[in-house]
Order: C-alpha cells, then sequence, then structure tokens
DNA sequence: GTCTATAATCCGATAGAC
DNA sequence: GTCTATCGGATTATAGAC
C-alpha cells in the first residue's frame, strides 16, 4: 500500500487510498489507536488531502463503514435472489460471510466486529443493519413457507446464524487450525437442524 | 455512585468504588471516551488516589477485567458442578448468562463485548479464557457421552451457545421487546437440536 | 493514603503557500 | 487539490504538600 515507489496519488485514486489504509489501520490496530497522522504516513499523503475529502476523522470512518456495509448489503442480496427455499439462500449467506472473513478478513474485522458506536455515535446497532435485517428476513420467509419451526424470529435468526458468526470470529482471531470454509456444511447443517421443522 | 453525601472514601472501599465506577463508564462509554479525569469526578476521589491503587489506565483495565472474568468462572463452574448431562449444563450456563445480562448489563458488556485487545495488548482472544473453555468442554463431554453428534468441538459449542450469546447483544442493544430469560427455552431448544445426536 | 497543581506528550484540526 | 507548519486542547502521568 504505502510502496515508495508509487507516484503521487491525486483525486478519487488518492480518496481511494485513503479509505484502504484506514480500514487496514483501523481494523488491525482499532479506531482509537489509530491517527489521523499514522493514516498519512501509512498512505503516503498529506494531512491536508485527507482532510480536503473528509470533514474530520470521524466522517472518514463513517464513509468507510457506510461503504462496506452496502457492499457487503448488495453481496447478500445477490446470493439470496439468486437461490430459492431457506435452507438453500442460508447456505448462500454463510458460504459468502465465510469466503469474505478469509479473503477480506479486515472488511468482516471492520463491518461485523467492531464497536462502532464507540466513535459513531448516531450509528445503530449493527443488528438492525441491512445485512443482519436481510438474514432475519430469510427466516421469516422460512416460517411462512413451512420450512421453519414457527418460533420467535429473532429466535430463529441468531440459531440460524449464531453459530456462523461465532466461527467467524475465532478464525479471525487465529483460533481455527483448519480453513473456515471447511467447517460450512457442519456449521450450515447445525443451523438448520436448530430451525427446520 | 456519586452521591455527594457520602463521606470520604478511603483503602479498599475507595478502590472498590473506583473499579465500579470505571466499569460504569468503560461499559457505557468505552475505554477510550473515559478519562482518568471521568473517573475522579464520577467515583467522588482524586486523581492521586487513583494512580495510588492502580499503576496506569491500563492495569485499571486490566484489574478489573481479571475480576469479571474471575467472577463469571466461578459463577460457570458452579452452574456446570451442581448438575449432571451436557443438556442440563447447557441449560443452566444460558440461563445463568441470560440472568447475567439483565442483572449486571455493564459486567457482560464489558466482558464478553468489549474488544479488549485494543487496549490490552497481551490479552489473549476471550475464545480461549476459561468461560468459554468450560462451554467448550461441556460439549466434548457431552460427545464423549454420547448425548451429542460427533462433530467439531469448535462447531459444536458455537452451535450450542452462539444463538445465546447473539441473543445477548440483542438485549444489550435494547432490540428484543420481552425480557431476554422469556426467550430462554426457545434458544435452549434450538441450540439444543443443532448438537444433539 | 489522599490531595492539588502541573508537566510532558499527543492528537485533531486549521491556515495559508503552492 | 495537495502540501507543510503549527495551534489549541485534551490526556496521561508525576511531583510534592498534607
Amino acid at each position: 500500500m504505502s510502496d515508495s515507489s508509487k507516484k503521487r496519488l491525486r483525486g478519487d485514486a488518492l480518496r481511494k487510498t485513503v479509505l484502504e489504509t484506514t480500514l487496514r489501520l483501523f481494523s488491525d490496530n482499532g479506531y482509537f489507536n489509530t491517527s489521523i497522522h499514522d493514516i498519512r504516513r501509512e498512505a503516503g499523503v498529506s494531512i491536508g488531502a485527507i482532510y480536503h475529502h473528509f470533514r474530520n476523522k470521524e466522517a472518514l470512518a463513517q464513509c468507510l463503514y457506510d461503504d462496506l456495509l452496502q457492499r457487503m448489503s448488495v453481496a447478500i442480496s445477490e446470493v439470496v435472489e439468486e437461490r430459492t427455499g431457506c435452507r438453500e439462500q442460508c447456505r448462500g449467506i454463510i458460504a459468502l460471510l465465510f469466503d469474505l472473513t478469509v479473503e477480506e478478513p479486515r472488511m468482516m474485522q471492520f463491518v461485523l466486529l467492531a464497536k462502532h458506536r464507540e466513535y459513531l455515535p448516531d450509528e445503530p446497532p449493527i443488528c438492525s443493519s441491512q445485512p443482519f435485517s436481510m438474514m432475519r428476513q430469510v427466516l421469516e420467509q422460512g416460517i411462512e413457507s413451512g420450512e421453519v419451526r414457527t418460533i420467535e424470529p429473532w429466535v430463529a435468526a441468531t440459531a440460524m446464524f449464531g453459530g456462523a458468526l461465532r466461527m467467524m470470529s475465532l478464525e479471525l482471531d487465529g483460533t481455527l487450525d483448519r480453513p473456515l470454509p471447511e467447517y460450512l456444511e457442519q456449521v450450515l447443517d447445525c443451523g438448520w437442524r436448530a430451525v427446520k421443522v
């Protein structure tokens, strides 16, 4: 990222580099352990350039958060729309989450595990964000269609995806000894047994 | 807590008050949004008294964390030891966790949901702490005794408790409309279906 | 053991040149 | 649009009186 060989960045390219560097630093070290000067140094740009593109540090975090949440929303809704049946939709979502956790761990760390409300005071809890809302809807439709037992939607959603989310945390903590996607079938099977009729 | 009517605290009582105030502030506002001056003001003591009892801010957080983790460990091991059978032990653990979430939300917020590694760099991930280790052991014994299917212990533990932990997060975020303990039977039932033979 | 006052440092944000 | 230099303020931690 901070290759000294790169020529000076400008405009949108600079803005993109700043966002990528910020994700890396926020994800690895946390929001409060990352100063604007750290971002400046790692991104190879100036303080002034950062403040030209982002009102302040909080706005930078907000922008990053919105971007990533939007990307996750799109990815999940694609997976849901191209499949039919609650079980297959759940499988697609968990497979996507597991793949993203391996391929873009920092994105998952920042979006799913960070405590945003500590530095984005007006942000609603992550459970009310669109990705989580879609997961819940999948379960609700499963209940309507008779694939899933008639239980509280919140309970159904947490039972189906709670284990998968914990496994993602374990992967990001470096606790698992095998690659996360290898656990997919077992995790999905457990979740489905929990909610199926 | 910061009753102006209270007489001046000294020694262990002061130390205890500082820890209680710190838990409240760290839990409500986060470690980095809480200054030593905030603690001083809210606890009704002086900066000097705080630094007399704790080497620095990080040591204060470490002390609080160790205390609470120890309390949780004791509570969980008591529940496990006074019950027999994997299912009953799991029920006891989840019931305890749900009760604690309602009665001591700040403790649960700080112990289970905070990102300690951002300010306690040498702390291992929460999943390797004693409470989580005991939960895993309960599932492993269930596999040995034939009550639980033969699956990866990590998968079994996350399947059994992952939903409960997500429900606790929802409660702490104020998302649930009914008291958390009312969901106990449904959550336990889902977890058990996920792992039983 | 507790207090007040202050030192030393760091950070977010701004000003103004180019 | 990007840069450098710097300001004002907040924070952690210490010094030294009581």
